[in-house]
RNA sequence: GCGGGUGUAGCUCAGUUGGUUAGAGCGCCAGUUUGUGGUACUGGAUGUCGUCGGUUCAAUUCCGAUCACUCGCC
């Protein structure tokens, strides 16, 4: 059986596209949204329940992994598959957007980024070489390329130096990838808000060649609707053959309008973050769990949800549950938003397959603007 | 019984040398979080300043009484 890393169009409605990614370890149906689990976890669950919720691929995090407990360590005990118990397909990021977002007293040059460790203070380099190897080490399905991820707002022309620089990387991180069967290299596009720069990012990956295509530098501030701006002038330039991954989006509504535009993969801490500071995600749109009109509610979060916080548990239980900060809150609202980004990838899979996407995102939409129900 | 101390927001406490709308932290009521530090941040509501009386143009502040709590001694 052929092994060999690959994108495979299934169904298309208008940019829309149903896939499936083949991996090392295992197949990912496409559009697919990948939880994020940084730190060899995604937190608050175990890899059972995470699969159990339909996710089909979870990240790491190079920066993280590297600095705790190390990328040698991990290798020595098998690669992150064996020992965080996930033998589906892993992401790792290259941690070229860490250490700008975590890292103090970092300095960049040509040659990569040294920078200070935000648990212990300890200085460390990361160049693409290192990035590469790093996440050789960790066992990643699919390798990110070292990229950095420009600051919002920026100049045309910081972009533009910033973009230079992170095409430079990716060919030397191409340059160190190691090639193997059913393993992955994405490139990452940069360039900020300006067309022209992003259209120059395009060709120059292209030109390199990845396996797939990642859309960098979005989700940082610009808003929802210059986000989109820049996928309707970014995704029609990439190929058609290769996945596209919107990387750190989104929320709902960001997810259903990337994949309207031709995105195939997203990873975010929305779901797993706002589990753990009582944000709910539900068809009718968010819910503060912690909010006092809960305090009384048997009811339910989400009555069309299967999944166990909204099958066993009321409203009142999980309010109760946030308001003493208890592990099992985190637990039961992280897998509740978890299931509900599956279920939502899940519709649009169905939406695209059958043809009926529009109304499916029309349907959404509308049911989103419904809000909550109403309090008792 | 005698002597001392303390009574200010739901809680723990600042403060006012007497002067417009009395503050903080926590809690409470909400909001934000997009390639993750259970984080961080933003806004909002809340007071007979223990009670009664006196002095004063003006008292939460000074004086007296009283009540409650508290510490020590008998």
């Amino acid at each position: 059986m052929s092994t060999s890393f690959h994108y495979e169009k299934l169904g298309q409605d208008g940019a829309a596209r149903l896939g499936q990614i083949h991996t090392a370890h295992g197949v990912i149906h496409t559009p697919a949204f990948m939880p994020v689990g940084t730190v060899g976890t995604v937190k608050a669950m175990a890899p059972e329940s995470v699969a159990a919720t339909g996710a089909e691929i979870v990240l790491g995090n190079t920066y993280h992994l590297m600095l705790r407990p190390g990328a040698e360590r991990v290798e020595k005990l098998g690669g992150l598959h064996q020992f965080m118990n996930w033998p589906g397909p892993i992401l790792t990021d290259s941690g070229g957007f860490q250490v700008m977002s975590l890292s103090k007293l970092r300095k960049l040059n040509e040659d990569g980024v040294t920078f200070q460790s935000h648990i212990d203070g300890s200085t460390h380099v990361l160049t693409p070489e290192r990035s590469m190897e790093i996440q050789r080490q960790l066992d990643a399905d699919i390798t990110m390329s070292f990229d950095e991820c420009t600051p919002y707002p920026a100049t045309e022309d910081q972009a533009a130096e910033s973009m230079r620089l992170s095409m430079r990387w990716a060919k030397r991180s191409k340059d160190a990838f190691v090639e193997r069967p059913g393993y992955g290299l994405f490139g990452i596009v940069q360039g900020s808000v300006y067309e022209p720069l992003r259209a120059e990012s395009v060709s120059k990956l292209r030109e390199i060649g990845f396996d797939g295509y990642a859309v960098g530098g979005l989700a940082v501030g610009e808003g929802q609707e210059e986000m989109f701006r820049i996928l309707d002038i970014t995704v029609p330039l990439l190929p058609t053959d290769r996945p596209r991954y919107l990387m750190g989006v989104g929320k709902p509504a960001d997810i259903v309008g990337a994949v309207l535009r031709g995105i195939d993969m997203f990873d975010c801490v929305m779901p797993t973050r706002s589990g753990r500071t009582g944000q709910a995600f539900t068809r009718r749109g968010s819910v503060n769990i912690r909010n006092a009109r809960h305090q009384d509610d048997p009811r339910p979060l989400d009555e069309a949800c299967g999944c166990p916080a909204c099958r066993n548990y009321s409203r009142a239980y999980l309010h109760h549950l946030g308001r003493a900060e208890e592990v099992l809150g985190l637990m039961l609202l992280t897998w509740h938003n978890l299931h509900y980004y599956q279920d939502l990838m899940r519709g649009l899979r169905g939406a695209i397959a059958e043809g009926r996407l529009t109304q499916f995102a029309a349907d959404f939409t509308a049911e989103q603007a419904l809000g909550d129900i109403e309090p008792l």
